[in-house]
RNA sequence: CGGGGUGUGGCGCAGUUGGCUAGCGCGCUACGUUCGGGACGUAGAGGCCGAAGGUUCGAGUCCUUUCACCCCGACCA
């Protein structure tokens, strides 16, 4: 059983999956790997859903829906994503069961052995890209540009709530181009819609850069990314987008004919998020007290507590509360009135910071008397009294003040703990505490795996944009094109 | 899959070299007093101690087997 840690310095790994349990966000399933998202946690998923899905659709993509089971064969087509993928599979051998001869349990029926085992999809591109041989015939059928809301299943032989569960809830694009070029586009396009998403609705910084060979997605010819950190400076990939070339489109033999009659196969991308960002989200902003989200995902971004003795108090309170509720719910904020008798406030106060709900107001007889609030902002801790009138606007603004505030903590955090660093020395001993290291590597595969077995650090991302200086590699001292984003990761 | 750890009311834990009706805190139920930062009193309910074998007059405690979960690695979104 989990040991009760509520203090990230004490250690952040209990203390992030505590908090997961204690907040009521998720909880470990009788099922190996697997969790249940409860109720708060799920909404916090569904306010993430809303606002990605209506992105996806401002950048015209579609949603559709492909099978849960994917033929074995399917899967064989496309080599190195076999290769990535077959290792972590739940696999469907059959499909009956029959009563044991004592007639008290139940077992597989050995008759009923498929033909073609079924695979539980890790992802979907060999069953989606199968589907789109019939769906793409001319360049007329192109851009070909879907989404699936979806769960997926990765047998991971070690898992973490929301982190790394055997079983995860995800999106993922695929689209289908007529040339490289416009595939490319796509891919940096989605990537943006990431970054796009983190920045303003999470209130995440990240960095957004391109994998090097060893973490590429097994069947990509170029895997983007953003990544995050976290509170205590290991980064975590938030967010990916891939350029997979031609590679699938020849597995699975998806050819257009073009303008002028020759076939081509065609170009795709996919790109995914998923509830990992949950996790993300928890160690980008969260203290000692509980959650701290951010008002534009927060299941709840108003509570009112009505501080009352006795039920005289209660009713001539409940009037106030529901005047405010109102007003602000004309404005759009999501609000809930807590008047359960039973529970003193200071405990309703704790168990709303718990949750991170962002703002809180307390309306008491001296409140009612001086015609005032009480506003109590989460992420500072701090509380203020103001006058009723015009409420709404108030919260409003501090609203959007705690959703900027937020991001700007974090991007503080980001930047103090990113180092530009020259020496391999240095960087073993700074690396110990975490963080960014911005530093050069010669781009082989070799040095990066030996950085990584004697660090425990990897090459998260080349950085896109920023300065191109050139320099030479930390460790062997050949030349390097650009400094490269180095950490530790989750 | 390697190393370490833990399984005892809903949750968190104690339980000594085997010994008597298995305890504590939180939570829960009832009543009362409280109520502007996690209240208090009184009275209750709730557990065949992860599972299966074994040793013993006697097992939460010792032995064997097994299952589950957690932490650190390796692998990964």
């Amino acid at each position: 059983m989990a040991k009760e840690v509520t203090s990230r310095a004490e250690n952040f790994s209990l203390w992030y999956n505590n908090l997961v349990l204690k907040a009521g966000l998720a909880e470990n399933s009788a099922v190996r790997g697997c969790m249940v998202i409860k109720p708060y946690g799920y909404s916090l998923w569904e306010n993430m859903q809303s606002a990605l899905d209506k992105m996806f659709k401002d950048t015209g993509h579609v949603n559709a829906y492909f099978p849960l089971f994917i033929p074995k064969s399917f899967l064989a087509k496309e080599a190195e994503h076999v290769e990535g993928f077959a290792k972590e599979c739940a696999v469907v051998t059959h499909y009956r069961l029959r009563n044991t001869a004592d007639g008290k349990s139940l077992e597989v029926d050995p008759e009923a052995r498929l033909e073609e085992e079924l695979i539980v999809r890790p992802t979907s591109e060999t069953i989606i890209w199968n589907t789109y041989k019939n769906w793409i015939q001319s360049y007329r059928d192109l851009p070909l540009l879907c989404n699936q809301w979806a769960n997926v299943v990765r047998w991971e032989m070690r898992t973490r709530l929301f982190l790394r569960t055997a079983e995860f809830l995800w999106q993922e694009g695929h689209t289908a181009h007529a040339t490289r070029k416009e595939a490319v586009e796509e891919a940096v396009k989605m990537l943006g819609v990431y970054e796009d998403f983190a920045r303003n609705w999470l209130a995440i910084p990240v960095i957004t850069g391109v994998k090097t060979a060893s973490e590429r997605f097994a069947g990509a010819v170029d895997t983007y990314c953003i990544e995050a950190m976290m509170q205590d400076g290991k980064a975590l990939q938030a967010g990916t987008s891939h350029f997979l070339g031609q590679n699938f489109a020849r597995a699975f033999d998806v050819k257009f004919a073009s303008k002028d009659g020759v076939l081509d196969y065609v170009w795709a991308t996919s790109w995914g998020v998923s509830t990992r960002l949950i996790g993300a989200l928890i160690m980008a902003h969260s203290d000692d007290n509980g959650l701290v989200l951010p008002p534009k995902v927060a299941p709840l971004q108003v509570v009112i507590i009505p501080i009352f003795k006795g039920e005289e108090e209660l009713q001539q309170m409940r009037a106030h509360c529901e005047t405010i509720k109102s007003s602000l719910q004309k404005s759009g904020i999501s609000v809930k009135i807590d008047d359960r008798d039973n529970l003193r406030s200071g405990f309703k106060f704790a168990e709303y910071e718990l949750q991170g709900v962002p703002v809180r107001l307390a309306i008491g007889p001296r409140d009612i008397k001086n015609g005032t609030v009480e506003v109590a902002r989460r992420d500072t801790l701090t509380k203020e009294i103001v006058s009723q009138e015009n409420i709404e606007q108030h919260v409003s603004s501090l609203l959007a003040d705690i959703q900027s505030n937020m991001y700007n903590k974090a991007l503080k955090f980001r930047e103090e703990h990113t180092y530009t660093v020259d020496s391999y020395d240095e960087f073993k001993e700074k690396i110990e505490n975490g963080g960014f290291f911005l530093a050069h590597w010669d781009g082989t595969a070799e040095t990066e795996a030996l950085i990584k077995e004697e660090t425990k650090a990897t090459v998260r991302c080349i950085p896109i944009g920023g300065d191109r200086e050139t320099g030479k590699c930390m460790l062997t001292g050949k030349p390097s094109s650009q400094r490269v984003v180095f950490a530790r990761n989750y």
